[in-house]
DNA sequence: TGTTGCGCTGCATGCGAATGCAGGTAGTAT
DNA sequence: ATACTACCTGCATTCGCATGCAGCGCAACA
């Protein structure tokens, strides 16, 4: 055992009941709301507290709780900047609720099951996957009694807690857009096709340009990054079939495309070609960019990923929730010179 | 207590035992390296906790251990895209030391005391500090035995851990560069006052400006984000005497300016004014900006705080250590059409 | 065969806080 | 003054795991 005069010692519950002269419990109880403590000990106890510099092990509250406060969240890593922005906005709506954060970082779907392992060692109260998650990873956890909330995305193959932003609607509109425009070939260029965004996405795009009677002339694959949009592009447009039009299944492959057609191929944006994206992220906004897109409520998309998860916290018999959001559709100077 | 019947009940290091027919002790022992198990028991206690879905439980582990395996992560939520990009670098290295990363976001100085105290309380096992921190806030978590590290900053009142990238020699290299551009006059996008990060870098342009006899004609302070480029610029270009390159003191604001030039006051870069920023951001390679910056080493500056920091968590006696690492100019066509 | 020693294993305890239960005190009503 | 209630407080136990210590068995050696 430390030396209780060192500085360094750390007082627990029991020092802090020895100098008010009360018992550990009574301490104990002192910080916890909704306790019955007359004034006066609590006054004792807490000027023992402070002259102690006492102040409640959360690990041990967790230990005999079976609550540890801790909710995981899985984010990739990768340089798309949709993911700080909503794992800051879920962190901090998270602390508002009295939750901290777990931060694990998911660079490919083989680091999960060890991850998910630490999640359940670390007894975390709940988790927030805004990472790959397959269903019956998904399943891992809720049979350990551990709530998830999918942020962005949902699990096909069953029920699932999950937070998503329907962008059909939008999706339908900006392709209106693109036609009204005078648009009539599109490329997409699509993400990863293991990914549901982007899955779904495409998907809205193909029944749009078939509404409104537009050609897509070709689809490519990037990664959802930056660096994956120029090389897209040039693909693109490699085709015998120029497209006038590219829709970018996420913001960032926009820019990226946006960049190597202006700074590579000198074509002008939206005239010779138009770019557009969906996410709405802050770098959209930028006036280099001025980018077309769909934007998705961040914020209010987190405040319910985190209400719901609290919920579930609270009463694990609650029943799978999916809640849908819809985008806005940002119309900018990547589609339109008006 | 659960039904231990339950497909929900977490088994223990007893139920383990029981299954396997040994003593509890023996199956911590089985789940710890370095222990002396006979094979035939370990071969039980592994096959009885397969059975049951066993995995220690970290909460308890950690409370008779005296070590979480958590490090705190402090960090600003702010649009600044340089944080996420550290906060991921030094999250991934801590796990691949084997530690769990706290996040706690900061937007204020007025959040920090409160959230000193939850690391306290949740054990941490260190602090990395990418945020504002006080000496005596850094103190404070010294006085509790809690290692810190601060990133890309230092302490000026009293030594400390700390990971610095020293942009001295860069900024002199950048300077004489905009000198050699033929430049004469600069501006200084600063950032807030009270970032110390923003102060060396000032002192370090209004240093080697003044080597190089440009004339510093303006400086104006902005917030260090992207939104706060413009507005600066404006004002540094309403004054009487106007630059023809403007230093910003990071990225964010160099290529908020960079927008703001083009888009609203219709100035070519580099030709009308140049721009530089200091961070080397991803978003600086853009072609968009294409950015004259100075590159952090982010990557060995995380490794560097990651396992400084691990090595005062094994040895809490090791002495402050301060690792400086220079920067790399990256000229780009912000600053020269060449 | 007796002895020494090493390598395993189990017992018992501790980490720090929360809480059911019993006992105790004060205040109120009769 | 007595009885009853309501409110506090303390005792003892619990959460799940790690570990010092003692005991046991087995092997090697004389």
């Amino acid at each position: 055992m430390r030396d209780k005069k060192s500085n360094k010692y750390r007082a627990t519950s029991y020092d802090v009941a020895k100098l008010a002269g009360v018992s550990q419990s009574t301490v104990s109880r002192c910080f916890k709301s909704g306790a019955s403590i007359s004034g006066k000990l609590r006054d004792k106890v807490e000027n023992a507290a402070r002259e102690l510099n006492y102040m409640p092990n959360a690990i041990a509250r967790s230990l005999i709780l079976q609550r540890t406060g801790l909710i995981g969240i899985l984010i990739s890593p990768s340089i798309n900047f949709y993911y700080p922005e909503a794992l800051f906005e879920v962190t901090e709506r998270l602390k508002a609720l009295n939750y901290r954060t777990l931060l694990f970082t998911v660079r490919q779907r083989e680091d999960l099951p060890e991850l998910l392992e630490q999640l359940w060692q670390y007894q975390v109260d709940g988790v927030v996957s805004a990472s790959f998650l397959e269903a019956d990873q998904y399943e891992w956890l809720v049979d350990r009694n551990i709530p998830v909330v999918m942020f962005n995305r949902f699990l096909e193959e069953r029920s699932s807690n999950s937070v998503w932003c329907d962008t059909d609607n939008n999706i339908a509109e900006l392709v209106g857009h693109l036609a009204q425009q005078g648009h009539r070939r599109l490329a997409l260029l699509a993400g990863p096709p293991t990914s549901m965004v982007n899955l779904a996405r495409m998907h809205s795009i193909k029944q749009a340009a078939e509404t409104h009677n537009l050609q897509i002339v070709n689809t490519v694959h990037g990664n959802f990054l930056h660096e994956s949009g120029g090389p897209a592009l040039q693909e693109i447009l490699g085709s015998n079939t120029r497209p006038t039009a590219i829709m970018a299944t996420n913001d960032m492959m926009a820019l990226g495309a946006i960049d190597e057609a202006r700074h590579v191929l000198n074509l002008g944006i939206p005239n010779d070609l138009a770019i557009t994206g969906i996410d709405g992220i802050n770098a959209a906004r930028f006036s280099s960019y001025n980018l077309t897109t769909i934007r998705q409520p961040i914020g209010r998309m987190a405040d319910a990923a985190t209400s719901m998860l609290a919920d579930r916290v609270e009463n694990p018999t609650l029943s799978d929730e999916k809640r849908i959001f819809t985008g806005a559709l940002i119309i900018g100077s990547s589609s339109t010179s008006a």
